[in-house]
DNA sequence: TTGAACGATCGGTATATACCTCTTATGCTC
DNA sequence: GAGCATAAGAGGTATATACCGATCGTTCAA
């Protein structure tokens, strides 16, 4: 990089990343579904970049799902219905997304040799402690869901001690680097036993809702294993997949 | 296309896909978790390409996150335990995959104007044709669950003459060239109301998983919407998840 | 023995360029 | 007016090359 004083405040982000976000806003966002983009060849010669990278800008664009290309035709938008977050999200964005307040009590913390199923699926050696959680999660006061997470002791040290009322995620993502990459996720209906139905304010035996999910970060490496039981009439899952 | 008599019978795929192929049988498959790939110097120059093309090979692996990189250290293999699908999979394919075999019962096949709900997430105006089909589907002869599809009737002509007992997303690829590229889910727990639950084989009002579905294809195009009533007590669904 | 500096090695970004393949619109012919 | 050939223009693949930035092992000094 030059000693140019003028370095623009974007810390270093590498073209592709800035000119994907100049196209989002310049080309994408607001725009009809199947509203054409510029050629490639245009773009390039504008953002004063080589095809190469130009394309590598919309590569991440189509990842996302927000445009799609045809060979021989050109570059479109999705459209604005679509285009809806594939991603994984946590309670607590998806409950603000939804327009809502998120809140959590803390039923219960405890730091326990790994057994049973927690400790298998996070694929620790038993006796390794795990640190368990349960939480009565709410959205604008309303009983939502229980949720018992689990994760290794050993990669979250003072966690139990920290403010658990907000997203766990955020939370071992900020004091310990743990960002969750992927997750696999088990989805079953179920019937509330009376103590989870009591916490939830339901008659007992009421259908539910119940998520299993197990969440790795980029190296395969387990992070959280977490069982969340909704109430059914309150809430539903959503979500968008790829196929191929 | 040349007249080289000894054309691979891979019929002309580009290079960086069949080289993806080639890593993955050679340095991925039966690997590991945490197993180093050679570096991409010497991959690039084993395979007799440059190392863009041969990065983009990778680049695949790692999409399908069967392969993570670190900068400075190397390329690695997920591991066996992991690298489930991310996919989108079908009622036949998900039954298949563990070891079941599907088969179908046609209960209804009908054309009339859109109207309700399923016009509406199709995108269609109102009065345009929209095909439906209910089917009771099963896994080794137990029933699994209910399904409810609406296509546009125009997107597949002919198709309620067809054998609908199979794979519906077989079907459409091979006949109409209509391929689901993404498709939004919502999953809820429910009830089964009477006549559904003679049909499925259990009491009325057994608890229930209810996926309501809609597929697009890479433009955006809505190419089905399906409601599917699963047995709560046989079936839960499994996928996984990406996040950033 | 410890720790800091360095260099080799690895993946990450970017340039310039060439040619292929598919789509679409043009325009001519019948 | 219908239909087919053509050319222009779009994205897709691949080459060769250069340098940046992070990681890790080694080496050398304190």
């Amino acid at each position: 990089m030059t000693s140019n004083p003028s370095a623009p405040v974007t810390a270093k982000q590498p073209k592709y990343l800035q000119i994907k976000e100049s196209l989002l806003a310049d080309y994408v966002e607001g725009q009809p579904a199947g509203h054409m983009l510029p050629p490639e060849r245009i773009l390039a010669q504008d953002f004063g970049v080589t095809r190469v990278t130009l394309r590598r800008a919309i590569d991440e664009l189509e990842a996302d799902g927000l445009v799609y290309r045809v060979q021989g035709g050109g570059t479109f938008c999705v459209g604005p219905a679509i285009a809806k977050s594939l991603k994984l999200t946590s309670f607590s964005e998806d409950i603000r997304a939804r327009g809502r307040k998120p809140t959590s009590v803390v039923l219960d913390v405890a730091i326990s040799p790994a057994v049973e199923e927690a400790g298998r699926q996070l694929r620790l050696s038993p006796g390794e402690p795990v640190l368990q959680v349960r939480r009565l999660r709410r959205a604008d006061g309303e009983p939502m869901c229980l949720e018992a997470c689990a994760l290794p002791a050993e990669s979250v040290p003072g966690l139990q001690d920290m403010d658990l009322t907000g997203s766990l995620y955020e939370l071992v993502g900020r004091e310990f680097g743990l960002y969750p990459s992927w997750a696999e996720q088990r989805v079953e209906a179920t019937v509330l036993a009376p103590d989870d139905a009591k916490l939830l304010g339901v008659p007992s035996f009421s259908p539910a809702l119940r998520a299993t999910r197990v969440s790795y970060d980029a190296r395969g490496k387990a992070i959280e294993y977490c069982v969340t039981t909704y109430r059914a009439d309150r809430y539903a899952l959503q979500f968008a997949v790829r196929r191929d």
